[in-house]
RNA sequence: GGAGAGGUUCCCGAGUGGCCAAAGGGAGCAGACUGUAAAUCUGCCGGCGAAGCCUUCGGAGGUUCGAAUCCUCCCCUCUCCA
């Protein structure tokens, strides 16, 4: 395959990253690649908690993607033996050490959705038990020498807990060490990583070089802001969009999130070029581009690459049906109710429309509900009878049968 | 092993006998404004056909007319000294 240009290569790598250690040296290695013609050997290390990935696990995935097209080698390792020692990033929660069997099934979630943004022919998925389970005591006993005390203080995590008097395990400083030799074993020429990995993937490259190895190159990913805008993007705070949800939550999800966080998920997330990428920003910036049409765009491109072409025009249909023209989703929930209840909130209750009566009656009282379109602000008031349509906030809709 | 701090509603966090279904913030939901935006403002934010009642403040008992608050035991988390 002929591979691009190293500067152009550098060029497209550079979408999007946070930061790249050290940019001269990654160029050396792609002019090396480029004039042997060898692909470079690109690292990535998931953790294996989290069986069902969302577009904050993308953005490293859409990297490894680039460097795939560019003609590289992606070797997605599954920690699975640091991931049973629980992950001490971020909080001091310590997590519940994964099964073996938990650890496979998830694994098994993993590749089936990884696919359908890397190239299988150029991805290994390594599991780092392959090799770290085989270590002897003075194996790591050595492994743990070459690194001090104080360096792993200077991570920004344990700094902070230790400053503060907050536990810090010692198996905690083992997890970098452990990651870091995952490099040595692969040779990685490249580290791809989010900023809160920094500090584990410069273990990588201090212990490529005690190991004799020339040093990873470093690709660190911004992590993706989740739909608030504010905190990353993960499962526990709720602000997430899954690669498997419906279609039609997804597109909303993505036409819900604010217009600066729109060209953040362009950024990281699409595949326009960079050319289209800057003329869309300009257009914003100028008021020649609509952003609610950009942002319906990039809702199409996401929804069809993980959920394919037709749910993707569907649900963009569905969308427009229902906020442009005012219209209904084609499959309201339908409640059939004897003539017995006819109180609204209870109705709504047992619908699961919402979850108490007090919620019904608050939302009735707020103004937002409506029956046939219409305002409908007396909890107490009866329905009319037969069929009623119940709208609910925005997007809730449940259509009442009576009889 | 010894000394101390603490576990409160979805989360953070106030509350140390009645005025506590429990301040404040965040998240969430609804309304106004819009482009289904975002930001902002307003309201709501345990349950129940509901001005009353029921369940909630780590768990189990107890004191009291009355307990998130006091006592006893237990469980869990953290810190310091060794």
């Amino acid at each position: 395959m002929q591979m691009l240009r190293p500067e152009e290569q550098l060029g497209i790598i550079r979408r999007g990253v946070e930061e790249i250690l050290i940019e001269d040296e990654l160029l050396k290695k792609l002019e090396h690649s480029y004039k042997t013609n060898t692909s470079l050997k690109i690292k990535a290390g998931f953790d294996p908690t989290a069986p069902d990935i969302h577009l904050g696990h993308t953005v490293l995935l859409e990297k490894m993607r680039q460097f795939q097209d560019l003609g590289h080698e992606v070797i997605l390792i599954i920690g699975d033996l640091t991931g049973m020692i629980g992950d001490p990033t971020g909080r001091s929660e310590i997590r519940k050490p994964l099964t073996r069997d938990e650890v496979l099934k998830n694994a098994g979630t993993y590749k089936e959705q990884v696919f359908k943004i890397l190239d299988s022919e150029r991805t290994q998925i390594r599991f780092n038990s392959e090799w770290l389970e085989k270590m002897t005591p003075m194996e790591i006993i050595r492994l743990q020498a070459k690194q001090t005390v104080a360096r792993m203080l200077e991570r920004e995590d344990f700094k902070k807990r230790f400053e503060s008097h907050t536990a810090i395990g010692i198996h905690e400083f083992i997890y970098p060490l452990l990651q870091g030799y995952d490099s040595v074993v692969l040779k990685a020429d490249i580290e791809i990583g989010g900023t809160d990995q920094k500090f584990n993937l410069l273990m990588g490259r201090e212990l490529q070089q005690e190991y004799g190895q020339p040093p990873q190159a470093l690709v660190i990913m911004p992590l993706l802001e989740g739909t608030d805008g504010v905190k990353k993007m993960s499962k526990s705070l709720g602000n997430y969009i899954g690669i498997t949800e419906t279609p039609k939550d997804m597109f909303g999800k993505i036409m819900s999130v604010s217009d600066e966080l729109m060209l953040r998920y362009y950024e990281l997330l699409s595949h326009i070029s960079v050319d289209e990428l800057n003329k869309l920003k300009a257009g914003i910036k100028d008021h020649s581009v609509h952003p609610m049409e950009s942002k319906k765009s990039l809702a199409y491109e996401i929804v069809e690459r993980y959920r394919g072409n037709e749910a993707a025009a569907k649900a963009k249909e569905e969308f427009e049906h229902i906020f442009k023209d005012k219209g209904l989703p084609d499959d309201i929930q339908v409640f059939k109710c004897n003539e017995k209840i006819i109180w609204l909130p209870k109705i709504m209750k047992l619908s699961g429309i919402v979850k108490s009566t007090g919620e019904g009656i608050r939302l009735i009282k707020q103004g937002g509900v409506s029956v046939n379109n219409e305002k409908w602000a007396d909890p107490d008031k009866n329905l009319p009878a037969g069929e009623c349509l119940l709208k609910v906030g925005k997007r809730r809709f449940l259509k009442i049968v009576q009889g």
